[in-house]
DNA sequence: TATATATCGATATTTTAGTATCGAAAAATA
DNA sequence: TATTTTTCGATACTAAAATATCGATATATA
């Protein structure tokens, strides 16, 4: 592929989606850390906090550019800050809800996004008796609103709360607004352009690996 | 491990975990396809629906020990059978659900889960307000009221939707209330006991593997 | 009945993710 | 200032997951 592979092998350009995965867990540890005052963190502490081994720290904090002093650790107000820049978490992520049921009432609600900078600047609904109302301070918009307020806020997320039947003309209606990545909460299978990213959030996978570990636990002889 | 290492090369006894979170997709799927009245489907026919390899499709069915007739494919009836077999998809895993707010309550609603086999039998808060009344046809009781309950109805699970600062406590509750599964929806990093399996459910791992592969295919040259 | 063909599944290969080892470096201590 | 100690990070290795190849086989068709 590269016509000098051995120049691009220390340098980690490609960051791993398990590594991407594990990051806002590093985030939440390390702004708990610096509320407590603390300046600097070992990969064995993260570790441990995490239930994880201090090798995969080392390698996933690696790929943030950042990089660790002997015997003092990582500067936790560095990672903090290289974090935040690769997920992006920089408030800016500009969102649209659709959907404000019982599960897009629950994001709608939740606080926990500002945080991870995502920011769901409108909801919108087809129930005449949920839209041109607020949930939990957010504003819900009937759908056909949707153009609209698109050419005016620029949104670059798509948070996808309705029923399955509706969910592909939902999204088709997101990306022909220019939308650039769908986070689907419903169990749909979703067709879209090969410039849109498409995020599923199958709940149904984590109580599997749930339902099949506990198995797997209580035949385990020791472990 | 085995002292005849060979006999068991061919037969795919461990499941692995990327193929148990693909499990209920395909079972979705497939259930969609016999109420459609079809009797036989292809891997390729499956992997064109989930956008996934034929491949791919084929090992992971291989581990629900099924197998597919040439030229046919597989029937579906049953793979539908054995993956609820595999998942434990099959009405019977009882749970307690704790933290009716935002969340809590969605899940209490959600329909899905009934489909997957898992039996949301009670809930339980602090709050007095919410205590010793129904949310989407589930009992809401008081929190001091698990042990009593957990005696009668034997969970397994234990869904976790309270705030982050009483997730410790409340998950030592259910543990002692002989809980062996705990899924958790709060962002803490919990502690439990070797013989308790932890399914973390981190929505924000997932906003950030969208909000990094927004920007990756924003730059990609072509692709 | 013989042949063609679609589809599986065994085996091998490649890629990705995780783990082990150990020397280098910087801070703490003597 | 010299020495000790802790922790990183480069390199090498192992394991897991995905992908490629291709012969076997059962069905459909001639
Ligand atoms: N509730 C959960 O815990 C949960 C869990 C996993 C997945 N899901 C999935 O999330 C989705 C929503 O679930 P829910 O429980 O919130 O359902 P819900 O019925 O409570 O909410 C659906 C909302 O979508 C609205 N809607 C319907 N068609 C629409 C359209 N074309 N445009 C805009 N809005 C429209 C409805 O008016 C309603 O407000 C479903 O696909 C469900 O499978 C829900
Ligand atoms: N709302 C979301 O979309 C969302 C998304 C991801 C994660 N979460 C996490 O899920 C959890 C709940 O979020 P939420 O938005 O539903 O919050 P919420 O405040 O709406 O609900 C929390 C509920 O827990 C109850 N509670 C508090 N302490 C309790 C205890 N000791 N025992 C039993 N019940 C108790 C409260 O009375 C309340 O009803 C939080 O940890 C949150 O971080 C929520």
């Amino acid at each position: 592929m590269d016509s000098f592979p051995e120049i691009a092998k220390n340098s980690e350009t490609i960051i791993r989606m398990p590594t991407v995965r594990r990051l806002p867990r590093y985030l939440r540890l390390l702004i708990e850390l610096k509320s407590e005052g603390k300046d600097f963190v070992s990969s064995e502490k993260i570790a441990q906090a995490l239930d994880l081994k201090p090798i995969v720290v080392r390698k996933d904090l690696a790929f943030t550019g950042n990089c660790g002093k002997p015997r003092l650790g990582y500067s936790i107000e560095h990672l903090i800050i290289s974090i935040e820049n690769v997920i992006n978490f920089r408030g800016k992520d500009t969102a649209f809800l659709a959907g404000v049921g019982n599960l897009g009432s629950a994001l709608l609600g939740y606080k926990g996004f500002e945080k991870y900078g995502l920011n769901i600047a409108a909801a919108f609904d087809l129930d005449k008796e949920k839209v041109n109302k607020t949930v939990h301070n957010k504003d819900v918009y009937p759908l056909e609103m949707l153009p609209v307020l698109a050419a005016r806020l620029h949104p670059y997320i798509g948070i996808l709360c309705v029923p399955e039947e509706s969910a592909q003309e939902v999204v088709e209606k997101m990306v022909s607004c220019g939308i650039k990545g769908i986070w689907n909460f419903s169990n749909k299978e979703l067709k879209v352009p090969a410039d849109v990213v498409l995020q599923n959030e199958d709940l149904a996978a984590g109580l599997a690996v749930l339902s099949i570990s506990i198995d797997k636990k209580s035949k385990a002889p020791v472990q």
